[in-house]
DNA sequence: AACACATGTTAGCTTAGTTAACATGAATTT
DNA sequence: AAATTCATGTTAACTAAGCTAACATGTGTT
C-alpha cells in the first residue's frame, strides 16, 4: 500500500539537489552509502530525489551542522524510505486513463505553489539558475 | 522586481518533464522552437523546467488534444515566461545567511505536500519509477 | 500537386551522472 | 605517538541523458 504522492516522487537529479541543499554531489551519494538516504534510480541508475529525499537531506545538514556524526544521525532520522522490498507487492493496478491521470497530476502541482508564503528575494536564489 | 517563488524555479530536466507531462522530448523542444515555453537552462545549455512550465505544457497538450494548432495556442495562453530580458535590472541584492536561505527554503519543500489530497493510487505513477 | 504543420528518427556531439580508487585533515583509539 | 576511522575532496574511466540539425512522413490546406 505505498502511500504515494508528490512528495515521495522522484523528480530531482542530483546536480539540481546540489543546488537545493548546498551539498557535495559526494556528500550526497556518501550519505546514500551510508544508509541515511534511498534516492530512486533512473533505468540507467542515475539518481532521483523526491520532496522527501531534499527535505532529508537538509535535515541531515543541519544535524551534520551541529556536529553530530552520520551514525547518531542514523539514529535520529527514523527510516521514512524503506531501503529496499515493494518491487513484490505490486498488486494490478486499476485502470485510469490517461486523462484523469493528467488532470489529477496537474491538480497536485497546482497546489504545489498555492500557499501565500513570501517569496524569497531576488539574488538569494542565483545559484538556481545558470 | 522577478517574484521569484517555488513555482518558477528550473527544478527539472526534460526527463522529469516527459514523465509528469507524456509528452515527446521532441515535442517539449518543438514547443519552445515555436515560442510557447520558454524552459531555464543550466550551464551546459540543458533545459530546465519548472512548476509552472510544467502545468503550461500540460495545458498545452490540453489544447493540442481539442484539435487547436500551435498558433492558437500561443494566442490563448498568455506569456506568463517572458522570452527574453531581465539580466539587467539586477540590483544589489541585500545579503542573506546560507542558513537562513536554507531554512527558508526548507519551509518551502516542507509545504509542498502538506495539503490533503487524496494521494494517487499504485501504479498509476508506475512510470515515474524506472 | 505543392506546401505547411506536427512529430518521428537518426547522427554526432556535449553535459551530467556513475563507481571506484586514492588523498587528506581532524578525531579517536591503541 | 602511531595507527585507525570519519567525512570529504579529487581524479579517472565509463555510461546515461540531453543538445542541435537534418531528413522523413502523414495529415491537412491552398
Amino acid at each position: 500500500m505505498s502511500d504515494m504522492n508528490r512528495r515521495s516522487m522522484p523528480l530531482f537529479s542530483i546536480g539540481i539537489v546540489k543546488s537545493l541543499t548546498a551539498l557535495t554531489a559526494r556528500q550526497i551519494r556518501y550519505y546514500e552509502d551510508n544508509g541515511l538516504i534511498f534516492p530512486a534510480r533512473t533505468e540507467g541508475n542515475q539518481r532521483l530525489f523526491s520532496f522527501n529525499d531534499v527535505d532529508r537531506l537538509l535535515e541531515i545538514k543541519e544535524l551534520i551542522d551541529k556536529g553530530i556524526n552520520l551514525a547518531g544521525i542514523k539514529q535520529m532520522l527514523p527510516t521514512r524510505e524503506k531501503p529496499a522490498a515493494e518491487t513484490l507487492e505490486t498488486p494490478i493496478e486499476p485502470e485510469i486513463s490517461d486523462k484523469a491521470l493528467r488532470q489529477m497530476l496537474r491538480q497536485e502541482l497546482m497546489d504545489t505553489g498555492r500557499l501565500g508564503k513570501a517569496s524569497l528575494r531576488q539574488g538569494e536564489l542565483s545559484r538556481f539558475f545558470h
